[in-house]
DNA sequence: ATGTAGAGGCTTTTT
DNA sequence: GCCTCTACAT
């Protein structure tokens, strides 16, 4: 049967919608436009598809129809009859934002699902991603790729279809975000799209120009905000009704079941043309071109529209040479029409009133704009309907193109002839010749210069392109690194601010130790506090040495991890704590509690006190002889007995028993001497006193080649038993040292630099920042609001105003100017930081209303949770079944026994994969109900087994000695929330500093415990000088923590920012109210 | 053994 | 506000 079908449409769950986005309305509606499939959208919301299921039952298959009881019948809609009965299929829009190729991507994909489940399926992959909740139409930060993967992992019979493709803010096309192919936008998996979306500002001409869409079905959908806005564009079929037959024909675009389209004229767009509205000026592309894209009035660029960007990427003139055209017909809609005639608005109650005349009389909208013979509707509606119907069917209109974000005028009659009709009546004699000069569709030449320009101008500036492998990577250093870079025997000291290429230098100077100072690269230890920063480092090295093996030999490693392979590879010859057969098992801190509380017989109101002094004492090489307090030094010794009888190391051990073990074995000591007679040491400042020492152990003579780098105003971990004493005196251990200070910021602009030295530098006489930005870059925003919610609010909507609008909603409205600031951002871009995670809820509520992603730098570990760390346990005591504790330990998991173990015991016996070994244990373990609440976290524990192979004890050491910024992703598109210790090492291009409170910054909430006020000012210091450009510092008058509310001051660290370095504001946001339906755009 | 009301706590945490 | 621990009840 021959039927029309609009897929992309919302629900009343989306923002900015109508109420009546109900089932019953998209029914109701769907009769009276003539439309027999209407898609649900926003399927991707829970509340709506509860909605659906309460209110609709299944149809034809895949398809679904309004239960009888909910149907509302009344004089303005025809009833039901089958003939003109509505069908629903299942159908959603998701928002995508991401950075690739360092551009922001700002992507919409509409997506056709057959069945409940598979839409279940796909909202569950989501979830895990963003909030579905909060808008129909959710905003992901998400690469379009991996939407689409998800989707077809959800079913193979989605039907998956790039939203309105030429729109420049949200599309895969768009100029302003989009790509140049819709191959580039999906990648590997592009091959699995069959049709693209047009939108209202284009029209199939347009998008035959494009060679590179013939192999795609070009559809049309109304993407209505309201039921009224249904169906004002859509598609023709000539199929059986089902979701397999629909689909089947949108894929093929067979001219026999896909009939073609229904559409706007794309000249009443919005951005049609290009152009200034304040300067009047609307051009199409050729003049753009000609005039060089300026503005005669302004002088200034003009807003490139859709026309332009479509001949950006067309590469033929004549659209008519694509192959597989289907049919389309441009339409105005009726209440326009009437509207024009009767001359009065097309929400008025007169045009309301014979709109509904005519549905009574006609059948349907749709069968007056397309099927209705003139003869007829002169009969119902009048001649001069029929007349205007007549010159929309032959394409015979005025145009007046939109631009620059005015809407385009598409008229049927001149105003003379308007003036004849005079507005009273339809029956008029005839007033119309019919050759009224019918415009020619105007073919605009390819202008090829104009268009290689362009594609040139995009390709996206990538530096580290830039650097081939050949290059001597020293050639790009600054005069204070290359001096650094080249420092070859004896100690040095490189004193290095943030941002002032650190890694790099140091990685540089390993290089030229290997590369021009002929150092066996076996003989060089870099020692980092971070995996992330040795993964880094490792990286690096790789690349900068011709062959990748070379970088092999180096020892980079964490103080602990050093610590760890040392005391093994003691233990292999026979040295050492433990036999030579029994493997050491590391212990973490609930480890270290359990043992303490249940083997030592320690009392719980004690613990924390004898943990505590315990990781003292050996952070101070001090063994369980050697504590004064006698109470704690008989739990130490207990604790100590039996880490070495069930051989364990606790994390404190890994530096202290090496240090022992050097300094109690001279043979050891000089093996370890000799074998690294190389050492560099990053972040110096935050060496402790095990640490310090285990480095002065190894290289005790002054004149050592030993290299450190730090940064006194980054110690932020005094609490931990690091002490900054240790690099300030680094120059009287080693009276021979060469000092280096690396003082060229590349991260920062000036502004910050200085405004951060000026936190930091407690003395008056102390010069401020040394530091030199390489821009000067924007004023700090200090700002102040009531309360914690309105400064969270502040927070959320500085992004989106940054971001340039998320949605079309807050471009229309005052929160964003879709300009956004001079440079593009994605969500990665944006970090807020603060000094205590209970600050995060309110910050998190803030993001889930204005539906921007986020992710939190979590204090627990991935690997910490429970299930997560029984699976690793078992794992743990499989390659270890020796191991008594784990043995015991074992027994306390639920769902572990003997007889699993002896199974998983014979099939792991075998070497394999880590991720094969993990999903065995699950296997074993785990029924099916139990493995479906989890199933996200086993997803994850696979693929960070992925990097290690068959590498089990890597895995179990990266597991131990891994935080949770090992597992944080810089690459995902998400607002990144975290403590201020937490930020550390990364950097943004724009950093939120909220609660900069006296109280929260020095955090004194609770004055019994002391608090370093210097180590808080570093921790604000680290904090500022995570930003690039624009740096926000945010106080609440009133906030709400921990169950009190606080009223506290200003931090007094703000106090000595210099006044020319800010600008200072207030809080303006009220709380967010839902914007009236009836301001919604109307282009989209 | 388990349930539960009431009190008393509350930073930051590279391994 | 919310979690954890404790004491006392079932």
């Amino acid at each position: 049967m021959e039927f029309i079908a609009d897929f992309h449409i919302h629900s009343h769950f989306s923002i900015a919608t109508s109420r009546e986005l109900d089932p019953e309305h998209l029914d109701y509606w769907g009769r009276i436009k003539g439309i027999k499939v209407v898609g649900t959208g926003d399927f991707t919301h829970p509340g709506w598809l509860a909605e659906l299921k309460e209110k609709c039952e299944p149809a034809e298959a895949g398809l679904l129809r309004l239960k009888p009881e909910y149907r509302v019948n009344d004089d303005g809609c025809p009833s039901e009859t089958a003939d003109n009965s509505v069908r629903f299929i299942l159908s959603a829009e998701i928002s995508t934002i991401y950075k690739k190729g360092d551009k922001v991507r700002k992507v919409h994909h509409v997506i056709l699902a057959p069945d409940f489940e598979t839409v279940e399926k796909i909202q569950q992959s989501l979830s895990r991603i963003g909030n579905i909740t909060s808008d129909g139409r959710p905003i992901l930060g998400l690469d379009s790729r991996h939407l689409l993967e998800i989707a077809l992992e959800a079913s193979e019979r989605i039907f998956f279809i790039p939203a309105h493709i030429w729109t420049p803010w949200f599309s895969a096309l768009g100029d302003k975000s989009g790509f140049d192919t819709i191959d580039d936008c999906y990648d590997d998996l592009a091959s699995h799209i069959h049709a693209v979306e047009t939108g209202l500002s284009s029209d199939p001409p347009m998008n035959w120009r494009c060679s590179f869409l013939d192999k795609y079905t070009i559809i049309s959908n109304s993407d209505a905000h309201s039921p009224q806005k249904l169906g004002r564009e859509a598609n023709l079929f000539n199929t059986e009704l089902s979701y397999s037959a629909i689909t089947d024909a949108l894929a093929s675009g067979d001219a026999r079941q896909f009939l073609g389209t229904v559409e706007f004229f794309p000249q009443e767009g919005k951005y049609h043309h290009d152009g200034h509205r304040k300067c009047n000026i609307s051009w199409d592309p050729l003049e753009t071109a000609r005039y060089d894209s300026m503005c005669p009035v302004c002088g200034k660029k003009v807003t490139v529209g859709v026309m332009n960007r479509v001949m950006q990427l067309a590469d033929r003139n004549e659209p008519e040479k694509r192959g597989n055209r289907s049919p389309f017909y441009s339409m105005i809609p009726l209440k326009e029409v009437l509207s024009e005639i009767l001359k009065v608005g097309p929400n008025s109650k007169k045009v309301t009133r014979e709109y509904h005349d005519l549905i009574r009389k006609a059948g349907s909208e749709f069968n007056v704009l397309l099927h209705l013979p003139l003869g007829q509707i002169h009969q119902v509606g009048g001649e001069v309907l029929a007349e205007a119907i007549r010159r929309m069917r032959a394409g015979d209109v005025h145009i007046k193109e939109g631009f620059d974000g005015e809407f385009g005028v598409i008229k049927v009659f001149t105003e003379d002839e308007l003036k004849k009709i005079g507005g009273q009546s339809f029956l008029f004699d005839s007033l119309f010749s019919a050759d009224s000069g019918k415009k020619e569709a105007k073919i605009i030449e390819v202008d090829q210069k104009a268009k290689k320009k362009t594609k040139e101008s995009v390709i996206p500036f990538r530096p580290e392109h830039k650097k081939s492998m050949s290059e001597n990577p020293l050639e790009n250093l600054n005069s204070a690194q290359h001096e650094a870079v080249e420092h070859g025997a004896g100690p040095a000291l490189i004193i290095a601010g943030p941002g002032t290429g650190k890694t790099h230098v140091l990685t540089c100077r390993v290089y030229n130790l290997i590369h021009h100072k002929n150092i066996s690269p076996d003989k060089i230890l870099a020692v980092t506090f971070t995996n992330k920063a040795a993964g880094a480092m490792r990286q690096r090295l790789q690349r900068m040495l011709a062959e990748k093996e070379q970088a092999e030999p180096v020892t980079i490693s964490t103080f602990h991890a050093l610590g760890y392979h040392m005391l093994k590879e003691q233990r292999g010859r026979g040295a050492g704590l433990f036999e030579k057969d029994s493997e050491p098992v590391i212990i973490d801190p609930e480890d270290k509690k359990q043992i303490l509380l249940k083997e030592i017989g320690c009392d719980k109101k004690q613990f924390s006190g004898v943990s505590e002094a315990i990781t003292q004492a050996k952070q101070n090489l001090l063994g369980p002889e050697k504590v004064e307090d006698k109470f704690v030094a008989v739990f130490y010794q207990k604790y100590q007995d039996y880490l070495s009888e069930h051989h364990l190391l606790d994390l404190d051990d890994l530096i202290f028993q090496p240090v022992r073990l050097l300094r109690s074995d001279p043979a050891i000591l000089s093996h370890y001497r000799r074998q690294f007679a190389w050492i560099m040491v990053d972040e110096y400042q935050d060496v402790n006193f095990a640490q310090y020492q285990l480095i002065r152990t190894l290289m005790p003579d002054v004149h050592a080649n030993l290299c450190v780098i730090g940064d006194p105003n980054q110690a932020i971990y005094g609490f931990r038993g690091a002490d900054v004493r240790f690099i300030n005196q680094f120059i009287r251990d080693y009276p021979g040292s060469r000092v280096y200070k690396l003082q060229t910021s590349y991260r920062c602009s000036d502004n910050i630099l200085q405004a951060s030295g000026q936190v930091v530098a407690v003395e008056e006489s102390e010069p401020a920042s040394m530091l030199q930005g390489v821009q000067e870059g924007v004023k700090i925003q200090i700002s102040v609001h009531p309360t914690d919610k309105s400064e969270a609010e502040f927070v959320a909507r500085t992004i989106e105003r940054m971001m340039g609008g998320l949605r079309f909603f807050s471009m229309d409205s005052d929160i964003s100017t879709g300009e956004g600031t001079d440079q593009e951002h994605g969500f990665s871009d944006f970090a807020v930081l603060c000094r205590v995670h209970s600050q995060i809820p309110a910050l998190e509520k803030a993001f889930r209303d204005h539906s921007i992603p986020w992710q939190e730098v979590k204090n627990q570990s991935f690997f910490k949770q429970k299930t997560v760390c029984d699976i690793l346990d078992i794992l743990q005591l499989t390659v270890n079944p020796e191991n008594s504790y784990l043995a015991q330990k074992i027994k306390n998991i639920k769902i572990f026994n003997d007889t699993k173990f002896r199974k998983l015991k014979k099939l792991l016996e075998k070497p394999q994969l880590v991720k094969q070994s993990l999903g065995t244990i699950i296997d074993v373990c785990y029924s099916n109900n139990e493995r479906e609440d989890s199933e996200f976290l086993f997803k994850e524990l696979f693929r960070h087994s992925e990097d290690f192979g068959d590498d089990i004890q890597g895995f179990l050491k990266f597991v131990m000695l891994g935080t949770s910024i090992d597992t944080y992703r810089s690459d995902t598109e998400q607002v990144s929330l975290m403590t201020l210790h937490g930020a550390k090492g990364l950097e943004f291009n724009c950093v939120f500093i909220v609660g900069c409170e006296d109280g929260l910054l020095p955090y004194s909430l609770y004055q019994d415990r002391r608090c370093d006020r210097d180590e808080e000012r570093r921790l604000l210091y680290v904090g500022m000088t995570r930003a690039r450009r624009f740096l926000y510092l945010t106080h609440a008058k009133k906030r709400f923590l921990q169950g009190r509310h606080y009223t506290l001051a200003r931090s007094p660290f703000l106090e000595t920012i210099e006044k020319e370095l800010i600008e200072t504001s207030q809080s303006q946001y009220q709380k967010r109210t839902k914007k009236p339906a009836d301001r919604q755009p109307t282009l989209f």
